[in-house]
DNA sequence: TGATAAAGCGTTATTATGACATTAAGTATT
DNA sequence: AATACTTAATGTCATAATAACGCTTTATCA
């Protein structure tokens, strides 16, 4: 069981990682994606959420599996052995993972430190080169399952804050699918789905023309996670 | 591991089946998903492979992972046990399982009948009603999986014969999302995509105007199973 | 020769798309 | 008070895609 958790702080895409060496002195530090096996007694999504819960104290409303992962050497490599024999029973037993995947608000989980675990930290994605196992290929399926999914989904109710512009919300995407877009487009894309209203409020104290504040229409929102957008429909 | 073999006749999806009676005598007779458990040594997409080949003679190209499904209590069903006790080592271990689905011409697998397992069988999709374990479950997703999945990546190459009519192909969508869909936008839709090329052979001994074949362009196909086409791409 | 059956073409009104430039509304600076 | 600066937001146009339709074509069969 092992969990992507992806979070936006308006920016970039982050993942949450946690840091070995905090859970275990003398084996080399590194950053890993919070996971752990799985009990007899529960099923995956549960497992899921109490994994991230106890390496992380976070507890996520959702989240989603994404794949399975069973090389028999996705364990093997030397460097991994150490913090194996240190944590695992049976170290060289086949482990076969879930990878599951989440977006949250970077800033909820910021904003209460004292709650969570010491030894998770946010990684932007895009300076995470090197991990554990085989976390870097998980990594990237998740990626490229957050990817497609939002090409055929709403997203952004998770990782935006409550109140945003589109100009934030279009970051959002692009930081998704790491290229720029048109802003007219995009506005007119959005807009013409109707997930979004329109608030009164608009920002203030910026140095600039204030930008209007948005929110999900929830029902609008989830009729398209259901229904998902697709050029072929047939 | 278990796998979802969908087949097509020209009219109606069709899932490969193994009737456990056959591998066991004095056990309520029940056809099942192929499945059984992954060796230590082998991957998961092997282990499929393996699984599948072994239970029903089988040899897929292409088999693709959909879902893990590991509720605690999936092979607690009372009129399971008898089956697991004669089969399995240790029956009541929790066991995990990884699904895998492909897609293949029923023809191949009707032609040369000696060469597969007897206990396996073809059955209409819609007839399916019953199966032991959480098999329903897992074939209710494989079956949202692979509609979703028609929706964004061509489909049909591994389906459809080698040449065959634009009406055998609409056929096929039709059997796969269980409606009706107008023919000439049908038609201009695929037609567009340029992802099949155009035989001059036409059918014979139809009592009617006959039909063109039509076969898969192999690159411009693969591309799009690549690209995949989304009414979103930004 | 006409009935039958499926193949396959074509139109139209509406909507969505990509590519592109300018104006608007605030703060900050002088 | 005037001007600079910065991001927000709107608009157009040519092209392409869509859904909802009806009619013609080409074969066999009786």
């Amino acid at each position: 069981m092992d969990c992507v958790i992806f979070g936006f702080n308006g920016d970039q895409i982050h993942v949450l990682l946690i840091d070995r060496e905090n859970q275990l002195k003398n084996v080399i530090s590194e950053y890993a994606l919070p996971g752990n096996l799985i009990r007899d007694d529960e099923n995956l999504d549960m497992a899921a959420e109490r994994v991230l819960k106890e390496l992380t104290g976070l507890s996520v409303i959702y989240l989603e599996q994404f794949g399975a992962f069973g090389d028999p050497d996705r364990i093997k490599k030397k460097e991994d052995q150490p913090w194996l024999k240190a944590v695992r029973s049976i170290p060289n037993a086949r482990v076969i993972t879930v990878g599951y995947y989440s977006l949250i608000r970077m800033s909820d989980y910021e904003l209460n430190p004292s709650s969570f675990a010491k030894n998770a930290k946010w990684m932007p994605l895009n300076s995470i080169k090197k991990l554990p196992f085989d976390h870097l290929k998980i990594l990237n399926n998740s990626i490229e399952y957050l990817r497609s999914n939002t090409k055929i989904k709403p997203i952004g109710y998770n990782l935006l804050p409550e109140k945003f512009t589109l100009n934030q919300m279009q970051k959002l995407y692009e930081a998704i699918f790491d290229k720029k877009i048109d802003n007219r487009n995009f506005r007119r894309k959005i807009i013409n789905l109707n997930i979004l209203d329109k608030l009164g409020e608009k920002q203030s104290g910026v140095a600039h023309k204030p930008a209007n504040y948005y929110k999900f229409n929830k029902e609008r929102y989830e009729t398209y996670l259901e229904r998902g957008f697709f050029k072929f429909e047939f």
